[in-house]
Parts: C-alpha cells; structure tokens; sequence
DNA sequence: ATGGTAACCTTACGGCGTAAGATTGCAAGC
DNA sequence: GCTTGCAATCTTACGCCGTAAGGTTACCAT
C-alpha cells in the first residue's frame, strides 16, 4: 500500500519539483529534442531541464539509448490509428498518413524513428497492424510483403525527407549559392519551387496514389501481377 | 618547379609513411567507417589509422563535417552513371539503380548520405542528372517534380532500410524474441521470411516497377493523370 | 645563411555517456 | 524511538569526443 500524496525522497534539489518520474522524464526529453535537435540532445542537458543531475535519470532509465527507446515507443503508441473495419485500400493509405503524421508531429525525433529497427513490443504492435491491412487483401503471402515493403519505403523516405531532408536548412559545409545552380544546374532549379514544404502535402498524395493505385491493380487480378520479379 | 620524389617535410611519425593527402585521408575514412561504423568513427582513430596525430588531418580539413561532406561527394562522383542517350524511362530505372548501388557499395555511410543535403556541386551534378532524366519525358514542370520526388523518396527510402533497416542487427535495447513475435503479431511473422536480405533485390525492383508503370502512364496520357491529385 | 611557409605535432578546453559509490530520507521491524 | 533497509538522488571521476591555439620541423627561394 502506497499513501497517495507523496513527498519527494532525497536530495536538495528534488525538494522543490517533486520527485521524477519516467513519464516527467519522457515529456521533458521529447519538448528538449524539438527545440535543439537530437545531436545536441544530452543527458546533461535533460538533467538541467529537469532540475536534477544528470545521473538521476539513471536510476529511471539504464542508458541513453533505453530512453530514447522509450521515446520511440510512446510517440508511435499515441498516434490514433485509423479504424479497423474500413476498407482495406483507403486503410492502408490512411496508415500511410498516420505514419508520416509521427514524423510531422516529432520532426527531430523522425530520425531516431526512422532509422531505428522496430522491435519493441508498442513497435511490433503498430507494424503488425499495417501488415495486417496488406494481408487483408487477399493477396499471397509474398506479394502481400513485397507491396508492404515498397509502400513502407516509401513513406519513410518521404517523411525522412520532409522533416529533415533538402528543404530544411543548409547541412552542407559551403553551399552553392542559388545564381550558380540557375546557372549549371538548370534541371534541378526548373523543379526546385516545388520541393518547397509548401508542395509537400501534395507530392506526397501524388506518391501515395500511385502505390494505391498499383495495389488497386493487384486486387484486382491476383497473381504475379504488379510485386515478384522480372 | 618541383622535384619528382618528394621527402615528407615535418614530423616524427611523418617520416615513416610519406606525407599526408586529401586522397589518402579520405580513403583510410571511407575503410574505417565500412569497418567499424559511422557513430565511432572519430577524428582521432582516424589520426590512428594513418599513422599521424588527429590535429594533423585538419591541416587537409577545416573540419570533420568537411571531411564527411568530402566522402559523400566521392562516393557520389564516382558511382558510375548511366548513359544519358537510353530510353528515358530505363534511364531513370537505371538512376534508381545507380543511387541504390552507392548504399550498396558503402552501407555504413549511407546514413550519411541520405540524410544530408544534396548542395555541394558534385551532388548537384547527380541530382540535376536524375531530375533531367525525369524532365526527358516531356511532362510538365510540376508532374514532372513530384514523380522525380516520390521516386527519390522510395530509393532513398529502400537503400536506407536495406543498409541500416529491420534486417540489420538488434538496434532496440531489449528485443523481442522470435517466439513472442509469432505469437502475438501473427502479421508481421508471416511476411517476416520476406524482409530478409536475400528477398531486397526483388523488392527494390518490385517497387521500382510500380514507379515505372506509373511513368510510362503518366507519359502516355499526359495532364493531371498520375501526379497533381485531390 | 636566412627567412618564409606548408605540414605536422602538442597541449588544453569544454562537453559527452556512464561506472562507482556516497548521501538522503521514508517505511517497516523491533 | 531507534535501527535497519532501500529506493531515489547526487557527487565524483574516467575515458572518450571535436577542435582552438600555438609550437615545431624541414623544405624552399632568396
């Protein structure tokens, strides 16, 4: 039995913000990765936010990577997902929307997201059901987990790109200057107005369309149609 | 005028190995980073590695995001192109090709390379290739933007799961086992066998060729067909 | 011989993740 | 009420990291 309201256990500093807590500790890393950036993201940092040293986030969560696992975890469990009983293709493409919205949502965490093997259970969970709106077209097992794959690749690289790719500001150590890509690479400045984030939501439909429209095709006559080889 | 052999000019160490180079820096980075990985690569094992002291290697460059920035302008220079006099719509399935295959070639620095801005020239000079191959077709400028986009995204996307994905060893703190997998996500243990390394050329191409249906639809029937949308 | 300079090395600083261990303050047993 | 135990927290320290600052070496043209 634990009495309710309970005091703050040791330290001077704890005294006066309570006691911590992995969800405190959680809430405050991800309002941290979005306002610096994961590189700059430090535990020494995190501590200060948080009004205590950074070890005592140790005794909450065994390293780094456990808490940013944990980040993972809870950014993909609270994203609603869409319902079970609609139509397995206008499904599919709302998982699409509602992976990317992860990313639109967390931007700077989007990498660590992407990047990282989902095999937490909060992970599986949500891949298990993505899969499972793929199996629900009735198509053979391997078609089912090639049109899976691809589609998988491409939302991630799309969102991949919107939260951190050309777009956003410059990576590269000196840049061309935007006279000298009029001038020599006349291909990519004809283009370059949309790649702006204004046309993200739109290129991303036109993506997403063409592979619903492929998967459409594939329902519809089964066999070694659009997926498999050669 | 300079005398053909030339002796190393300073330095202990430096008398032993010949003096130190752009070229040779950068490949001894390259074979540090395929060996070991991009997160433990540091200035000082490569100082290592070449026989010389950390601070040396900046005498060559201003600093170690130059020297990435370097690495990703040569594995892109280098990856041979494919010929710019082919079937617009094959060239463009060989430039998918051609960007997978600089992941393929150096997996642990591919992270790197997708991850960060395409604007130094050399990377100009490929994007502006692959958005010509896109503008051959004869589209208008914004179909033709938004198919180069979403076709980016899915090889981008692909050759990053493929060389840093699902499939590459555990990345999560404590992993699920096989078991618990099959049992409580039936889904993703059925398509399973299909996410393996052996299955990646097929699927790559399988998705490829989603795009270039699209493609070729998009050409023949040219207007707000495949891409524009909503 | 002499001065300039490119190439290289040494030292040092502040920041990182975290191992090891000390400290604090509540809860339970006597 | 005192002691003991223990979870929560803090302190210190270690070996990494990128790199600023400045010193040293060995060649070159003069």
């Amino acid at each position: 039995m634990k009495t309710p309201g309970k005091p703050p256990r040791a330290g001077a500093k704890a005294a006066a913000r309570g006691p911590l807590s992995p969800e405190r500790i959680e809430a405050a890393a991800l309002e941290l990765i979005e306002e610096h950036g994961l590189e700059t993201f430090s535990t020494r940092r995190l501590g200060e936010r948080l009004g205590c040293e950074a070890m005592s986030i140790y005794h909450h969560f065994p390293s780094k990577a456990h808490l940013l696992n944990a980040l993972l975890d809870r950014v993909i469990a609270l994203q609603p997902r869409p319902a079970k009983d609609m139509d397995p293709v206008e499904r599919i493409r709302a998982l699409g929307y509602c992976y990317r919205q992860i990313g639109l949502d967390h931007p700077k965490l989007f990498q660590y997201v992407a990047l990282h093997r989902m095999n937490t259970r909060t992970a599986l969970a949500f891949l298990n059901e993505a899969v499972e709106a793929f199996g629900n077209l009735g198509l053979d097992a391997e078609t089912t987990a090639r049109l899976f794959r691809a589609y998988s690749y491409y939302v991630t690289g799309a969102t991949l790109d919107e939260t951190s790719g050309y777009a956003k500001g410059p990576s590269a150590t000196d840049p061309v200057p935007d006279a000298e890509v009029a001038r020599d690479f006349p291909f990519v400045a004809a283009v370059g107005p949309y790649f702006k984030p204004e046309h993200f939501e739109r290129t991303f439909a036109a993506g997403l369309d063409i592979f619903i429209d492929a998967i459409r095709r594939a329902v519809r006559k089964p066999g070694r149609k659009t997926a498999g080889g050669r």
